[in-house]
DNA sequence: GTGAACATAGGGTAAAACCCCCTGTTTATG
DNA sequence: CATAAACAGGGGGTTTTACCCTATGTTCAC
């Protein structure tokens, strides 16, 4: 008895394309191809259209990865999730992870990978890369430490530092000497992995912390 | 006799997946695959290795889809080049329009759109979506009323600006001199009123020139 | 009452960013 | 054909960032 597999992507050539490589699986077929995830739990309704593994696209229009995953995993909680995405974002992985994904593969992958990937979920019941596992430590790291809670003095600065204004600027302006700035700014590249402001003032977009 | 293909993507999966969507095809085959452009040309150098039809990725590293076609133009007139991106960015259409290419396929095509699209470039010597066929018209419409006040370099430029990539580095990606990118960096702080490399980011994501 | 955690701040150095000035070549257009 | 843009590159300078490592005083828990 193979095992069955759903892929769930908006780029119709890549699903249909990664439906084929999987076909010429051993113990893998593939059940049916989905465009976004609105059309995936439609499908599931019938219990007949219920498979072993989801091929999850992480970026998808009406319904993306990350909420189709968080779904899954309350109502059918025996179908495994492998994401499947371009996106390297370290809280895109977490977040795909969080949700309850198995595993996380790169677009890059190579067709053994996608292979052993399968295979491992379905063994081991996870699997992860290089790149996922390093995320998942860096992600540890703060979480232990707890630094991931940015302090006040911290979010202030990060709004300044989204501005044209130099850091002795922000120094004068928030009443603090530049060795003092620095010192937020290098804790804040230290915690959130950046490399310079241009990454700081990205993140503080992302997050929120900042509205252009 | 079958018309031959290769295709040339940097993410393997894809590339390997679309090779096998077209060995199903009664007229087509593949000859073999290439993760970018520079491996393409190294390829082409044996007679044996000569495709009708190149399927091109346009972003890629070390050369990309542009790049490799304005090559193939000159070198290999015969070979049509077919663009294959996620890009719906209406210059990189154009750009690779420009450069040669003899379509451009969105990757949320259909495994029976990609057939219909090498059909047609080997018999009429072209394809074109309805997607690609606006972003045409819109493009005289703009070039007409010379709406755009960035040039098409600079916009590119923003975009790797917005990354936490220095501009040596940026330099390097957009095969520039360091002094050319600081020629463009000074050109955008000029005339979009910036005093530094944030304001040019906050600016980038406020027009939607880059969104994070 | 001692050590951990935190906010503050200094000195020094190297790299990156910023700011002038300048020279070509190609391409489009009147 | 001339002229203007756009495009690509260079010299040489200052300012700002980024990254070291160290140090002091405060607060708070054990």
């Amino acid at each position: 008895m193979k095992y069955t597999v759903v892929v769930v992507d908006d780029h119709n050539l890549l699903s249909q394309a990664i439906g084929g490589l999987i076909s010429d699986f051993e113990d893998f077929e593939v059940l049916y191809l989905c465009s976004n995830g609105k059309e995936l739990l439609d499908k599931l309704k019938n219990p007949k259209n219920i498979p072993d593994i989801v091929l999850m696209d992480v970026n998808m229009p009406i319904m993306n990865g990350i909420e189709t995953t968080t779904i899954l995993r309350e109502e059918y909680p025996q179908i495994k999730v492998l994401a499947l995405s371009i996106e390297e974002d370290e809280n895109i992985i977490l977040k795909m992870l969080r949700a309850g994904a198995k595993g996380y593969l790169m677009k890059d992958t190579r067709k053994s990978e996608l292979k052993n990937a399968l295979s491992e979920v379905m063994e081991k019941g996870y699997y992860h890369t290089n790149t996922v596992a390093k995320v998942l430590v860096n992600s540890l790291k703060t979480e232990k430490t707890g630094v991931s809670a940015l302090k006040e003095r911290e979010i202030e600065f990060i709004k300044h530092a989204c501005t044209e204004k130099t850091y002795k600027e922000i120094a004068d302006e928030m009443c603090l000497s530049y060795k003092t700035i620095e010192g937020y700014r290098n804790a804040l590249f230290e915690k959130l992995n950046l490399r310079n402001r241009t990454g700081l003032v990205i993140y503080a977009i992302k997050n929120k912390i900042y509205t252009p």
